[in-house]
DNA sequence: GTTTTTTATTTGTCAGACATTTAAATGTAT
DNA sequence: ATACATTTAAATGTCTGACAAATAAAAAAC
């Protein structure tokens, strides 16, 4: 760990760069414990509150936790997928709000990657998986369903699909797209027709999976990522017109 | 903002999830001030050095910025897709080494998602995507160029390939999953002959895409994603005859 | 030998102070 | 009146020193 802090400020975020390189070089390993806050403040040569700062900017990235007591301290966290996916969905929700991504662009990443999906899917994928997308499909034709259930039925099911293709880096990407969409998507109103037609196609979906068919699989997504562009086109030209 | 913490301890965590709250739901806007530190601290009923660790975590999440200075303070962050990027590479990074995820596993899910960009990029590429993904191709029949400047190449090639896609959302996906790869990628040893085919496969990769041919593309990207499996599973028997 | 108590260590928090930076207000000269 | 230099005030960045709370290990009591 390096001991000499260059002269210009912010020793709390080179002390917090220094630490995170040591991390990700090797340096420290999973679960090894940091020097106490009063001997890392010694090494770098700064005082307590700095050296807090520096480790509460790492623990927001889950990259340390720390314990209090005698045998306590800081240490290196695994970091584990669904940290990893929290803070990605926490980032894209943020970047889609804040950058005015259209619906269009979001929903065509996320048809395109859950493509990348459906062979593995045919291929791979469980009694469990096929289960828990038919038992979404019948969530969604349940009568009184409001818009907001409708679509977290439907991020369930695609979180199905994509956990069919049993690979976890992908279902990492996946979930965080889609689950950053959900604010977009809640824009959307699904009439009683609309739904049909989205149940149909999730039907199509399951049933080609269940085949071990990913052509058809495919063409079935295809026909749902239009027709979801539709609706959100539609959903946009009734926002466009109640202002105008 | 709210006023009242429990009484459990981590102040400076639960003064860090109320503020990231409200930048979530957009009770606070991109480049809004917050409050002083010492406001925040009289509103939240805690002292200056507990406020400080609350917004260092916001800062580790390029979620707030700071400003010295009169006209100081701290300023709510356009989340950029770059910051984004940037610790999405170095959550997959850690995530890859600290789990023990196995070459197979992170090059099918690269090759799935780069092939969930073919037909985009097919469509949409532009003469200065064709010219990095030639630039990039024959820097890699370089003499002399060692594995890992190798590699950077093919990055670099694979990145040009997904922005021809021209969706910013599935760039950041591809890049955070490509780039959080290198380390396993730079344990593969590149001989002569294999470069030679990979070279080969990418041209393929670019004259389909040239010809907005997408099928010729996946076809091509199947053969380079089978080809770069079969390296890594030689490289993996390697190091197991080396250790044995 | 088991349970209880003590103790030492470490993080979490507080209070007050000073240093540094920076924009705005003020003053001054042309 | 404008341009430039100076002062000032507000804000973050940092330091010192202290106490509270949690916790594991050591010591003591039974």
């Amino acid at each position: 760990m390096k001991t000499e802090l260059k002269t210009a400020g912010e020793y709390s975020a080179q002390i917090a760069n220094a630490i995170r390189e040591a991390i990700i070089t090797g340096k420290l390993t999973v679960d090894a414990r940091l020097p106490s806050e009063s001997d890392l403040a010694e090494t770098f040569g700064v005082s307590r509150p700095t050296v807090r700062e520096a480790l509460k900017r790492l623990a927001a990235q889950n990259l340390i936790r720390t314990q209090r007591g005698a045998a306590g301290g800081a240490f290196v966290n695994r970091v584990s997928f669904e940290e990893v996916q929290n803070s990605l969905v926490t980032s894209s929700t943020l970047l889609l709000s804040m950058n005015a991504i259209d619906f269009e662009t979001a929903c065509e990443a996320r048809y395109a990657l859950e493509r990348a999906c459906l062979p593995l899917a045919a291929e791979r994928r469980l009694p469990t998986h096929l289960a828990a997308m038919r038992a979404e499909i019948a969530r969604q034709g349940t009568d009184g369903l409001d818009d907001q259930a409708f679509c977290a039925s439907d991020v369930a099911f695609h979180r199905a699909l994509v956990e069919a293709a049993g690979n976890p880096i992908l279902s990492l990407h996946l979930a965080g797209a889609v689950e950053a969409m959900q604010p977009l998507m809640n824009m959307v109103t699904f009439r009683t027709r609309s739904r049909e037609r989205i149940i149909a196609l999730h039907r199509r979906i399951a049933d080609a999976i269940d085949g071990r068919d990913a052509g058809a699989a495919e063409a079935a997504l295809l026909e749902l990522a239009s027709y979801t562009a539709q609706l959100g086109g539609k959903a946009r030209e009734q926002r466009a017109a109640a202002r105008g």
